[in-house]
DNA sequence: CATGTTATACCAACTAGTCGGTATAAATAA
DNA sequence: TTATTTATACCGACTAGTTGGTATAACATG
């Protein structure tokens, strides 16, 4: 067998991500993916037949990675709880966690696909669909689980509550971007804790430490 | 004076704005907003000295008018109650109203730009965080006179609160295209809406007509 | 006429994508 | 062992068309 392509690949892959990321696919040339990969013309149109299908298959993996992400977090707080509610809450943490200090302008894929749509095919679309619906699904029903055993003060539409996380993430990126300023990511996906526990505890909980860097 | 020529400088931005929504401005090219606002190119050009001021510009404008949309809501509904948390309510009645059968695909100037920093100049991004924070600031001042006059059950950043009002906008514009369901966006405001009501009162209201469109 | 507005023709740089050819390395065979 | 074959992986010059931007002349209107 010759050398390995799948590293000439997934380094076409990075490069597409940072440039998407950045100025966006649509507005990103090949020469800048392929001096960004370090690589060649001939090397890049060897591992995708076009510019469409890097930016499907850019997604895609995306997908996967949001994916293996997903199970892993949904394990870990599964094992470090029993208690659905105390589940949720505590993937909100981990989510918030994975954001705070993070280094570079955090984004999402799918939001910057999604206002370009040269590169938002009905493919590209229905894996993010899919991607977005099992981390609703599992708050869902975990928040479901939760108000049998122990009902909330105040009905809530559980499926909206669940579909807000997202909401809430999609939306902190804009706004750290627009502030210029990545914390807001971690504070509102614990503002949207917060809010959860709530409306499920209904009862004041020992005061939370107050966010100190708030420009 | 010769014949009125703003009349195609919104020509030209009203086409540079639905390219914007749906291709990316950065992706679009000038023959393209020219084609859409049926002009020609030296009509372009004597408008607009590039297209880097083309997009500045035009989100100038989107702020602009985002404003003239602040005042007159914030208008009507403090017009409408006297009580701070029944205007933040109303509010938000207001803007999900405001996105109920709304034709287009609907989407946010904003988003797109702070994906595809070709258009994001520091500018730019100020005009944007200016216009982000004059809602934010308005429903953090109302829930803190809210909070003043009946303190919520359980303690809340009110900040943070106001602040997820936008993420949760933005959020569910990416949602609503993701999904290929525009209906999420006034879903989403509602349940804003719900939490913060269940957050000040505390106690079940009369229950809510149940969302019919859930596909 | 003078000024503001629009049209046509054009350019150099860049675009996505092609193509003939080369390098690598494992498998086969003498 | 060594020569040959085979398939994968990669290179870089090339093309046809597009890009943002310019030059210049014509038109409209007071």
């Amino acid at each position: 067998m010759p050398r390995d392509g799948t590293i000439t690949r997934n380094r076409i892959l990075d490069s597409a991500l940072e440039l998407a990321m950045s100025k966006g696919l649509a507005a990103a040339s090949l020469d800048q993916v392929i001096a960004g990969a370090g690589i060649t013309k001939g090397a890049f149109f060897y591992h995708f037949k076009s510019k469409n299908e890097l930016a499907l298959e850019l997604v895609k993996r995306f997908a996967r990675q949001d994916h293996d992400l997903f199970v892993d977090a949904t394990a870990r707080v599964e094992s470090l709880s029993r208690d659905p509610l105390q589940q949720v809450l505590l993937l909100c943490g981990l989510t918030a966690e994975m954001f705070k200090d993070s280094p570079d302008n955090p984004g999402c894929l799918i939001a910057s696909y999604c206002y370009q749509e040269d590169l938002w095919s009905e493919d590209a679309r229905r894996a993010c669909e899919t991607q977005f619906r099992e981390w609703g699904d599992w708050i869902e029903g975990k928040l479901k689980q939760a108000a049998k055993a122990h009902p909330p003060a105040v009905p809530a539409d559980l499926h909206e509550l669940a579909e807000m996380f997202q909401a809430i993430f999609e939306g902190a990126f804009v706004l750290a971007r627009t502030y210029n300023d990545p914390a807001i990511i971690a504070r509102q996906v614990h503002a949207y804790r917060d809010l959860i526990e709530a409306l499920f505890k209904g009862t004041p909980r020992p005061a939370r430490r107050k966010a100190k860097s708030r420009k």
